[in-house]
DNA sequence: GAAACCGTTTCACCAGGAGAAACAATGTCA
DNA sequence: TGACATTGTTTCTCCTGGTGAAACGGTTTC
């Protein structure tokens, strides 16, 4: 009887989950620990992943993240649609509230960094486009589970991260389908005494206004 | 006896082949058609694709790039690292150029736009950062492609896609590996009558400048 | 209302992948 | 210098589990 999925194909993205900002480079042993399958096992993964330029291996033998991955990237979601759209966006919020503007999607139990403008100010939250973080902490991590009611803006303080805070809004599309979450993060320190008279409004302002914009064909993944 | 790569995984990353710039979605027999499996087939495999996020489906079935391949993204090559490194060198290329300036590298046979800085005249060459495009051909391509010597400037007029001309020079480490090339771009008929004067010293230029910035560690893959 | 087309399910067969152990090539320490 | 540890690679047996083909049920087309 067939399976209704396909474990060799499961396994090679196990191992390619292993890579992450703070661990962008693993020898065979490595991934071998990391992922807890036979050394043997993995050389043969790699070796489809590595012909296909998803991860490269340099003459030590430590593989990396391959090229492929640069070209399907612009694909996801619908590609420099969605940049067009949001990244004037997140550069008004940025210089109005002069802290950090970004655009979270939903990737299963966990969200993705997709936009980002950092702030210019010397103390700020320095974000990377790409990074994945959890799902329920933080402002935009409970917009994106639903802990929110839509069109109001949720703050969070330290929930993910000491001495981070952040507010966070829902984007809905015209068929109230939660396209991804739009916020503002900064210091605690500075960012919570704004917060409620300039972040939040901003928030409400600039949601709203994005929304309206939101192509019927859009999703953004 | 084991083979030495892995059959279904390989099938997998074919299916995402598919995906490209002018082609982002599929439905099933489209899959089917384009990659010459049978839709069981492709049903498991990209099932497992789903569930890891690679690709998405939508309640109609229609299979598009998913949001996993935006968080490898920032990892492949050295993430922010050759950003930081490139893009002010591209910014300062487009100005003083007035064309499009991009940087490519090498994936198996073909080139992929990892950065670019868009003209900002009206009529330019308008490119996307991930795009695939053929070795062999183009200023660039023939760079990567090891047709030219080593600090000299390639050019080329209407030898990818008439009407668009290009020049190129090679970007290699202190160990004398070719890492990428960089690359100015615009429309034939204004292109060419500033390539001799303007854009190829240009990049003699700054061609060096970025190789003698370049990390030791820095692998653009 | 038949034909065409779609996505999905089912199942037998056997290719081919997992697992384990053996091997080779370096690296490390006494 | 030699013993031992550690790394990546190769080989081979067994049996899982993926492929391929056909059948199915729903929807659209004419």
């Amino acid at each position: 009887m067939a399976q209704r999925r396909v474990e060799a194909v499961e396994r090679a993205l196990t191992l390619l989950e292993a890579f992450s900002q703070e661990r962008r480079e693993f020898s065979l042993t490595e991934l071998a620990n990391a992922s807890g399958f036979y050394k043997s096992t993995i050389l043969r993964l790699m070796a489809s992943l590595e012909h296909f330029g998803y991860v490269t291996r340099d003459e030590r033998g430590i593989y990396r993240v391959g090229p492929a991955v640069s070209r399907l990237a612009p694909l996801a979601g619908d590609g420099p649609q969605l940049e067009n759209l949001v990244r004037p966006i997140l550069e008004s919020l940025r210089d109005a509230s002069e802290e950090t503007a970004s655009f979270y999607v939903r990737d299963g139990d966990h969200r993705i960094c997709r936009l980002r403008e950092n702030g210019r100010l010397e103390v700020r939250h320095h974000l990377e486009e790409g990074v994945r973080l959890p799902l329920g902490r933080g402002a935009a991590g409970r917009v994106l589970n639903y802990e929110t009611p839509r069109g109001q803006v949720a703050v969070s303080s330290g929930e993910r991260q000491a001495g981070l805070s952040a507010a966070a809004i829902g984007i809905y599309n015209g068929e109230g389908e939660l396209m991804g979450a739009l916020a503002l993060s900064g210091p605690s320190e500075r960012f919570n005494l704004a917060a409620k008279d300039r972040h939040v409004p901003l928030l409400s302002q600039y949601g709203p206004r994005l929304e309206r914009q939101w192509p019927r064909a859009l999703r953004a993944s």
